[in-house]
DNA sequence: CAGCCCTTTGAAAGTAAGTTTCATCCGTGG
DNA sequence: CCACGGATGAAACTTACTTTCAAAGGGCTG
């Protein structure tokens, strides 16, 4: 394996745990078994050698070697300090609740409410954690500089470029949002250097949110993507990734801590842009809030 | 040397540096020699090998090997692996997180970033520990034997009607989620006993809504409210209240928190109900998933 | 559909790290 | 002055880690 991308080479700001969670989908198989019981008990994984660990993993420890090398690591014994000292910082888990797993057939609602908050506050806090400031700089500055940006996102994550634009159009960016492909794809063919296109896709394999980036590419964009995946497909036609840290579970096909996750990426550049021009994007503000008052009851002031 | 004292065998309660000093006056010299650098930077001493520590100890490998069992650990790696756990605990974040107040006008990206984490984690944290699972029964109950359920939402809470919409529809659960008042007065017009009216708004305010909801709830719908004021207008049309707590700050009047804190509700909903009828819930996740699956490139694994 | 190429994988060889053994050194007390 | 015992490092040894390499599988292409 010659190329070896080494993501994130240096250091992955917030948790190695997350970043591992992150790349699991684009690691072999073999390799995948040794991110799961990583993932599952870095502690414990810390205290194993490596032959241990991959008799546990049912491969070799040639493959151990591999995949520390594939999340960025020099060699197992780094990894397992870096895994001890993770464990140390983490907060051992509330043992009642299942942590990043699937909700228990027989849980009682308070149970859910539980799983379900804690999951998704750890998955705003693990992403904010590893999001990069200077990539999220880099960003707001595109977007701050461009002519026009455009949000693409489908179905669940639809919402959350939806969101974006709404947002971004508030504080008077040009934004647009296309629930459509093929309007997508002719609004991204009309864009020109110095316009932004952001693509919203948690798996990174989404085909739709790709092309039209392609095209946006293509047409001299600067392309923004957020994903889950660091390695995913999507990430190919991105001149900046930026990556959430959700891990969802089975029953959590719809998608839920990864649109938390995602809003909390946006949330953010959304502040920092209108940061940027803090007067005027707060009289954006004011004056939109106004525009709907006349919607609101009761003026504003709560009832007692 | 066949005594080795090995204090304090299995574990030091506290830190193992603070055992260590303690220990250090009873060492040999060249022992002390070794402590002193493992005090003085556990970090750093977890780093090097036991090679390397020796020699910047100018002492040979066996007196570390000497030194890890006095105090008492098996072995070198045993004690990496324990001072890099030590290290990370004694590095706690420096906590500039702005509590519930706005983003201060010089931040940089990494505080913003840093802010809105804290607060929407803590969002969706206290959101979960006052919500009634009682309440959130009833409206589970509701939902389940309802014929139809239309949810509400206008601005950004509509964008998490439209989500809540959606979620029920892959479940199979007949919703609907209607952007305009004028389509959502006349499908509420529709509702009968049975059926279920949910409606979503932040400051409990939004009279468009607020009528939508009368009109349900005139034609024998039962009605559920989510909202972050338990006492504004919108509850009074309401058979069921839930409430998020979100501290919405100035900047943050795009309603940033607020939206996490809902998302976070209609996720525990939308789990109650799909656990009502698990196999079912599962399945028709899996032909939707399936369905989309032709709209994803590659497998998920590594790029091309 | 055969053949090629690329990827993945574990066995085995090789290297480095950690551990034990043992001889030496040095100070102490008889 | 010699015997003794702890402290120490060199070297032998063991275990852990890393690299290499060949085989097997899978998919793409002609």
């Amino acid at each position: 394996m010659a190329k070896a991308p080494k993501i994130s080479a240096s250091g992955e700001p917030g948790g190695l745990i997350v970043h591992i969670s992150g790349l699991l989908p684009s690691l072999s198989p073999a390799e995948q078994r040794v991110a799961r019981l990583v993932v599952a008990d870095p502690a414990d994984a810390a205290r194993r050698t490596i032959t241990d660990l991959a008799t546990a993993a049912e491969t070799s420890e040639a493959t151990v070697i591999r995949f520390c090398r594939s999340v960025g690591m020099d060699g197992y014994p780094q990894l397992r300090i870096r895994l001890a000292a993770e464990a140390a910082r983490r907060i051992e888990p509330p043992d009642a609740r299942v942590v990043g797993g699937d909700i228990p057939p027989g849980a009682d609602l308070a149970q859910i409410i539980a799983t379900i908050a804690f999951n998704d506050a750890r998955a705003v806090e693990e992403t904010a954690e590893q999001l990069d400031p200077a990539i999220c700089e880099q960003v707001v500055d595109a977007i701050v500089g461009a002519g026009r940006i455009d949000v693409y996102g489908a179905g669940a994550s639809g919402f959350v470029a939806s969101d974006f634009q709404q947002k971004l159009h508030r504080i008077g960016r040009i934004a647009f949002y296309f629930p459509d492909v093929h309007t997508a794809l002719t609004s991204a063919a009309l864009l020109g250097r110095g316009d932004v296109a952001v693509g919203i896709s948690h798996t990174g394999t989404t085909s739709d949110v790709i092309e039209v980036l392609e095209q946006a590419r293509a047409r001299g964009a600067t392309t923004v993507v957020l994903t889950n995946f660091p390695r995913s497909p999507i990430t190919e036609v991105a001149d900046h990734v930026l990556t959430t840290a959700a891990r969802e579970t089975t029953y959590r096909s719809g998608a839920m801590a990864s649109r938390l996750a995602q809003l909390t990426v946006i949330d953010c550049l959304f502040v920092g842009v209108a940061a940027r021009n803090r007067p005027r994007a707060r009289k954006a503000l004011e004056v939109t809030a106004e525009a709907v008052r006349s919607r609101r009851i009761g003026t504003g002031r709560r009832r007692a």
